[in-house]
DNA sequence: CCGGACGCCTGTCGGC
DNA sequence: TGCCGACAGGCGTCCG
């Protein structure tokens, strides 16, 4: 499920229900995610005060008094804000009780989502020492991309979905950036000039941001904090909408796999 | 080093 | 109506 946009809008809309806020408990009703969540970090929890929230990557970092919550919403993860006293449903795999009466909850359908407790600082933790940079950093450019392509000949979708050149594009944004940017999705990274790489880096910040405005894209699972889906779903160019016109030219939409990913492009205005 | 395939899971949907 | 395969927003790991 979430991509960049999906996780920045869940840290947005549980950041001020946590920063500050005192962690009472941390219930777990399911160990097995992505990685089963150690039965210690039950007993490390409990005591310690939430200063802040951040986000590397498609990864939540809490920062507590010692050390970092570390949370990965996989493929169908989300998490809400509710009363301590709101039943929990199915997949509701995660509550942290908060000092206010209040619970941050995961539910997490496929389980491909993951919560681990890390020493600071989180940069050091393996899973996000090789992480290339964040695209709505001034880290990120076309020159960038045009340096790390060369020689490279994975098509150019399977190219900006790798978290070591670019981290937070998935499926739906790598699709919609390359429409954006008018690049063919099949296309060879390597084989690529510099202006294009040029267009490619800001349509995928300015795709990414204008997401994020929306509050993400919901398809099934993603619910911001309060329940309320996501809106960019209707802003989508191309994605999930083989057969459709195009924006740009009302030529139909193609759909085709490309690296066990299904991806969506126009094959007028992207070569 | 690089690129491609494969699991890990549950839910949903289309076709028969 | 029921069953079965394909597919779904991620990503670590393995293999050639």
């Amino acid at each position: 499920m979430p991509e960049l946009p999906e996780v920045e809008t869940s840290r947005r809309g549980i950041a001020p229900h946590l920063t500050g806020r005192r962690i009472l408990a941390l219930v777990v009703r399911e160990r097995r995610l992505r990685w089963p969540i150690p039965p210690e970090t039950d007993a490390r929890l409990p005591g310690q005060t939430i200063h802040g929230l951040r986000r590397r990557a498609k990864y939540l970092l809490l920062d507590l008094d010692d050390g970092v919550l570390m949370i990965h919403l996989g493929m169908s993860g989300s998490l809400r804000v509710l009363p301590a006293t709101a039943p929990p449903g199915a997949h509701d795999h995660v509550d942290l009780l908060l000092d206010d009466g209040r619970v941050l909850r995961l539910r997490d359908p496929r389980r491909f989502g993951m919560l681990q407790w890390t020493p600071a600082p989180a940069e050091d933790h393996p899973l996000l020492r090789d992480l290339g940079p964040e695209p709505l950093s001034t880290a990120f450019s076309g020159a960038h991309l045009h340096r790390l392509a060369r020689g490279r000949r994975a098509p150019v979708k399977t190219f900006i979905m790798d978290s070591h050149v670019v981290v937070g594009v998935g499926n739906i944004y790598a699709s919609e950036s390359l429409h954006l940017a008018g690049i063919h999705p099949h296309r060879p990274a390597g084989r690529i000039a510099a202006p294009r790489y040029e267009r490619l880096a800001a349509a995928i910040r300015a795709v990414l941001e204008a997401a994020i405005a929306q509050g993400g894209t919901s398809l099934r699972d993603f619910v911001q904090e309060d329940g309320a889906p996501g809106y960019f779903r209707q802003s989508l160019r191309v994605y999930a909408r083989a057969g459709l016109p195009c924006p740009g030219c009302g030529d139909l939409v193609r759909q085709q796999r490309i690296g066990q990913r299904s991806s969506f492009y126009c094959p007028r205005c992207q070569r």
